[in-house]
DNA sequence: AACAATCTTGACCACTTGGTCAAGAAATTT
DNA sequence: AAATTTCTTGACCAAGTGGTCAAGATTGTT
């Protein structure tokens, strides 16, 4: 009993200021590129002096490594309701609206990832590489079977990964320039609804398949 | 006669080393993001100095806005086709292919202004509430014609144009990922004319409209 | 040929950055 | 309560940054 507590409480101190600096380092990476950001700035928004970054995380790098690796196991759980999918008209609008709700309200993740993949990866490729190559090819498969089974229209499966990741990500990565284009508002929820079917219908009627 | 000449001549001294600082500026800016590249990146990559550099652009700001500039000017370009247009069958799939022409043959920029968007546009703000506000708008007008006029299905205009600009950008901006699950290698010709294809099937029949 | 404007460049500087370190404070363990 | 591990923190540093500058080279003008 006391050693568990004991323990909790020493393991969870570390867990805390780690999750701590992590949320911080996600925005600060977001809103400034991982060379634009600072480990000060990142210190100030976590409320922790500087050096107190450099105690849990040795360098940046290293920190901005465990910031992907949040983002990149978020976006993997977000596709498990793919392979649990009948077909493509649950499957994927599913997955449209668990990949725009991981937009509107966890946008930093994505932009950081965003960044990263234009500038060349050059911090990350090693998850291109291995687990995203993994990921797309199981769910290429999918699509696949569905297109064999005559439920959707032929489609490169990739070509149709790429635009729904494109399409829903945009309202991630973009947001400053979709609430600069709405009248400096954010969206409201009756526009996320909007959006959400539009981009729904589009893509299912796009690919044959009927939609209520 | 003498007069122009001289005027040429000096004139495009000035204009030539401008258009090769700013075409490396471009590159390093959309490799590293703004706060990444450095000015002797830059002066390296036109093959001149960086002192140089400073003397045809007084600041690293004042470089990048005239980046910036190059871009946004391009973007304007392919749209012209869309206030020619007849019905969205004709605008909208010229649109796609100028847009993913445009992805295919200068990345960079795209880039650039990905990254800088993401950012919270900390930089070109006036752009996006001045001109890019402007050019929606009209553009948006035209899509409410062509919904009113029966020719394709009932949707929010700025909707259909964030996804158009997200499916045929991603193309750009997330090169480096789509070429890693292509098997490190760029698309090929017959790849990109199934994109295109693909795209514009997707996106027209999603809307109702006939393609052939 | 003399003059003036434009362009080129190495050396330089003030400032910021990621990262270190050592001294000590807190918490755990024995 | 002593010993040990974990955590905290201000002060510091070497390296790199955007930008300056003055001396000279080149080009254009009279």
């Amino acid at each position: 009993m006391i050693l568990s507590t004991q323990r909790n409480q020493s393991g969870s101190k570390r867990k805390e200021n780690e999750a701590l600096i992590i949320t911080a380092a996600e925005k600060i990476f977001a809103d400034m590129g991982y060379a634009g950001a600072t480990m000060q700035q990142i210190a100030d928004a976590a409320g922790l002096p500087k050096a107190n970054l450099h105690y849990y995380f040795p360098t940046k790098e290293i920190l901005y490594r465990n910031v992907i690796d949040k983002i990149f196991n978020l976006w993997l759980e977000a596709a498990d309701i793919f392979d649990a999918a009948e077909g493509p008209k649950d499957g994927l609008s599913s997955y449209i609206d668990a990949k725009l709700e991981s937009s509107r309200h966890f946008p930093n993740g994505s932009k950081v990832w965003a960044n990263e993949v234009i500038q060349g990866a050059p911090i990350i490729q090693d998850y291109l590489e291995s687990k995203l190559t993994a990921w797309t090819h199981s769910k290429a498969e999918i699509i696949e079977m569905w297109i064999a089974k005559g439920l959707m229209d032929p489609i490169n499966p990739k070509t149709l990964l790429y635009f729904i990741w494109s399409a829903t990500q945009h309202y991630a990565d973009f947001q400053h320039q979709i609430r600069t284009l709405n009248n400096n508002s954010d969206l409201t929820e009756a526009q996320w609804s909007e959006v959400k079917e539009d981009i729904k219908k589009l893509v299912l009627k796009g690919l044959g398949v009927e939609y209520v």
